[in-house]
DNA sequence: CTTGAAGTGAACAAATCTGTCTACCACTAT
DNA sequence: ATAGTGGTAGACAGATTTGTTCACTTCAAG
C-alpha cells in the first residue's frame, strides 16, 4: 500500500473510532492527514470504501495481536483463551480505548445486509474461530460463550467506563472452561 | 405529554433504532410523523434534546418491561434473573430487533461526557441495580456479571444475527448463579 | 367573544456533506 | 528526454443538515 494511502487509512480509522462514522466528515480526515481530496478519491470510490478499508486493516491488526498473545501464553504454559482477557484488560486501560470499531460500526450501519455491517459480523466470527481453535474438539460450542463474554466486557468497559470489565469476564470464562 | 409531542418521540425512537442517530435527519422524522418543524422546536431546543427524550422514554419502557417479567417469574416460583434472558430471547426473535438503543447511542456518542452517552450509561446501570435487587446480599457482585452477559448477548444477536444468543447467555447465568 | 395555547406550512439562513474536475508539480523508469 | 505514476491545491456542484422565523389556523376555556 502506498504511504499516502496508508496514512489516510490510519487517520481515518482513528477518527472513526473517536467520533463515529457518520459524524466524521471526509474533510476532517483530509485536513488531519494532510492528504488532498483528489488523492482520496483516486484510491477509494467513496467514503464507504474508505471505511471498509479502515475496518479491514483493523480486522487484520486485531487478529494478529490476539494470535500473538495466545501463542505467547501457550509457550508459557498458560491458557490461550484466558490470555485474550488479559489483552482486553490492557486495551481497556489504555488511553485510546473508545470501544470496538466493529460493534460501533454495526450500531451505525444497523442493516444486516450493509457491507460495513457484514464486515463487522465477519470480524466477530473470525475471533470466534480463533477461540475455537484453542478449545478441545468436544468443547467447540464453548467458543460462542467465550465470544459473548468478550463482547459483553467491551460494552461494559465502553458505555459505563468499568475498567476492570475484562477480569469480570475472565472470572466467568474460568468457570466455563474448567 | 401532548399527543403530538408524544407521537414525535415515538417516531423518532423507531427511526433512530432503524437508521442510527446521525443518519436519521430531522426532516425524515417530521415527514414520517406528520409533525411540523416549528412544533418540534417548540418542544425541543435541539435534535440532541429530542434524542435524549426518546432515550429517556425507552429507558422507562425497558425498565418497566423487565420489572414485569421478573415479578411474573417470581410469582410462578421461578428465578427473576433468569427470566430476563427469556425476555431477551423474545426481543431477539421479534421483527423489530435492531440492537439496543443505548449501546448504539454510546457507540455514536463515544465521548463519555456527552449527555447521550451518560444517559446510556445510566440506563445500563439501572438494569444492573434491577438485577442486584434479585440477588441475595452476599451475591451482590454477581449483578455486574449478569449485566455483562446481557450486553454480550445483545451484541451477539445484533452484529452476527445469532437468534439464540439469549440462551447461550442464560446457560452461563445458571452456572454463575447456582 | 376573546384570549391563549398548540399546531401548520413554507420560506430561509448558514453550515456541512460527499463527490467531481481541472491544472499543475515531482519523481522515476524506460 | 519523455511517459507514466502519484500527489497537490482549490474551486465547484449539488444535496442535505440543523435551526429560525413569519403569517396563518384551530380550538377550548374563561
Amino acid at each position: 500500500m502506498q504511504p499516502r494511502k496508508q496514512h489516510l487509512v490510519d487517520t481515518a480509522l482513528a477518527l472513526f473510532n473517536q467520533q463515529g462514522y457518520h459524524a466524521t466528515g471526509i474533510d476532517l480526515i483530509l485536513a488531519q492527514s494532510g492528504v488532498s481530496k483528489a488523492t482520496l478519491y483516486k484510491h477509494f470510490r467513496s467514503k464507504d470504501e474508505l471505511i471498509l478499508a479502515a475496518l479491514e486493516q483493523r480486522h487484520l491488526h486485531v487478529l494478529n495481536a490476539i494470535s500473538t498473545k495466545i501463542d505467547r501464553a501457550i509457550k508459557a504454559g498458560d491458557s490461550g483463551v484466558l490470555a485474550i482477557f488479559d489483552a482486553l484488560n490492557e486495551w481497556f486501560n489504555s488511553e485510546q480505548f473508545l470501544g470496538c470499531n466493529f460493534i460501533n460500526a454495526s450500531a451505525e450501519y444497523g442493516d444486516a445486509q450493509h457491507p460495513i455491517h457484514r464486515l463487522s459480523a465477519q470480524h466477530k466470527q473470525a475471533i470466534i474461530e480463533l477461540i475455537r481453535a484453542q478449545l478441545p474438539p468436544n468443547d467447540a460450542e464453548k467458543a460462542d460463550q467465550i465470544g459473548l463474554l468478550v463482547d459483553g466486557a467491551i460494552v461494559m468497559a465502553h458505555t459505563r467506563g468499568i475498567k476492570n470489565a475484562a477480569f469480570i469476564a475472565k472470572d466467568m470464562a474460568k468457570i466455563i472452561l474448567f
